[in-house]
DNA sequence: TGACAAAATATAACAGTGTTATATCGTGTA
DNA sequence: TACACGATATAACACTGTTATATTTTGTCA
């Protein structure tokens, strides 16, 4: 990649990690990778560029912390560890999961790129949970226990990022999300038996 | 309520409901309400003052939706009902449930008093599902099965508005999830017993 | 009623945002 | 060496939330 988008975007990267999206400005990015404001104009597309990289950072995260290998002895495991990875990942990169999950007041919306970066993780979510299902399971069930357990975690992470969550002590989520994912494994197994 | 701060919120309300977070401009509401921005600042306080009003009216209706009587005699159907108007009002107000759900790149944070309506309606929500347990289930089990359904349904409605929703047919969301509900619920229950 | 104080409203400005038009500079080619 | 073209910089535009400064309206008391 050319030497200077990269500078763009580390300069991006280190940004939001600090301060989230309000600290995020065209000119704060431009004036961290030393460039005039203009710069971030030519090498990526303006704003929307740079939180499109950052999108697509995100769900590569996503990606890789699911990149369990598939244990199809004892798919429950697997399962579980893949949930594992996606809750720390939504934990050490807050601000990605925020964006790829958030509401983008700022008007922004995922160029085709970045959608498909989101349906690739999707897909690859789905096959992971499918290894519950027997075999001959089709389309549509696999989908739907995926959407299941995935809507699972996802609402429990959200909650936890929201102002109420104080209620309970920040160490006890993990193994929270990790109980109700096992029971609803169960619940779903049994069901296709 | 003061007559102008009435019709400062309505008009506030029907700029967010029509273009969302991003139609919510201190000028716009103004305008819309017959009166100088300065107007804003004295009836509130500033754009967070109006985003507090709106927040604590999205707590309002989740709670209204799922203010459904309590059988105790089927404490299944009257959860499945509560989430039901759960759904329904999350649709029905999709920039609302955004805003209290969502991540607020614009700074905003919640007031006091804020967080105090989302703590009602998170109690209210713990009631209605601790009704599923048996009735020596200590407050922590309630807490936790509350959050469990909780964050099922939530996290689903959230990926629903999700860019790679289109996946899913729009009209098959609820009877999935309810059936996920359904799930989880027997799930639970049999867990108790 | 008339005079003054206080509250409500309006105007204009400030610092910030994303974006773009204009100007400058530097480098490569003829 | 002269020209052209691409990269960089400056400055401006229209917008944002917010606030300081006028102006108007309102209410109270003599």
């Amino acid at each position: 990649m050319n030497k200077t988008k990269e500078k763009i975007l580390t300069a991006a990267s280190q940004l939001f990690l600090n301060g989230g999206l309000s600290a995020l400005s065209v000119r704060a990015i431009a004036r961290e990778a030393n460039l005039s404001t203009i710069g971030i104009y030519s090498y990526f597309e303006g704003k929307q560029g740079i939180l499109d990289a950052l999108y697509i950072e995100g769900f590569e995260k996503v990606l890789a912390a699911i990149q369990v290998s598939i244990d199809l002895k004892n798919p429950r495991l697997g399962v579980l560890a893949a949930a594992k990875g996606y809750i720390k990942t939504a934990q050490l990169y807050r601000g990605h999961y925020r964006l790829i999950f958030g509401e983008s007041d700022s008007g922004y919306k995922p160029s085709k790129l970045a959608q498909e970066a989101a349906k690739k993780a999707f897909i690859h979510i789905t096959q992971v949970i499918a290894t519950l299902l027997p075999e001959d399971a089709n389309y549509e069930s696999r989908r739907e226990a995926a959407l299941q357990i995935w809507a699972l975690i996802h609402g429990f992470i959200n909650l936890q990022h929201h102002a109420i969550a104080d209620v309970i002590e920040p160490g006890a989520w993990e193994k929270m999300i990790l109980d109700a994912v096992g029971l609803q494994i169960d619940a779903l197994q049994s069901k296709y038996e």
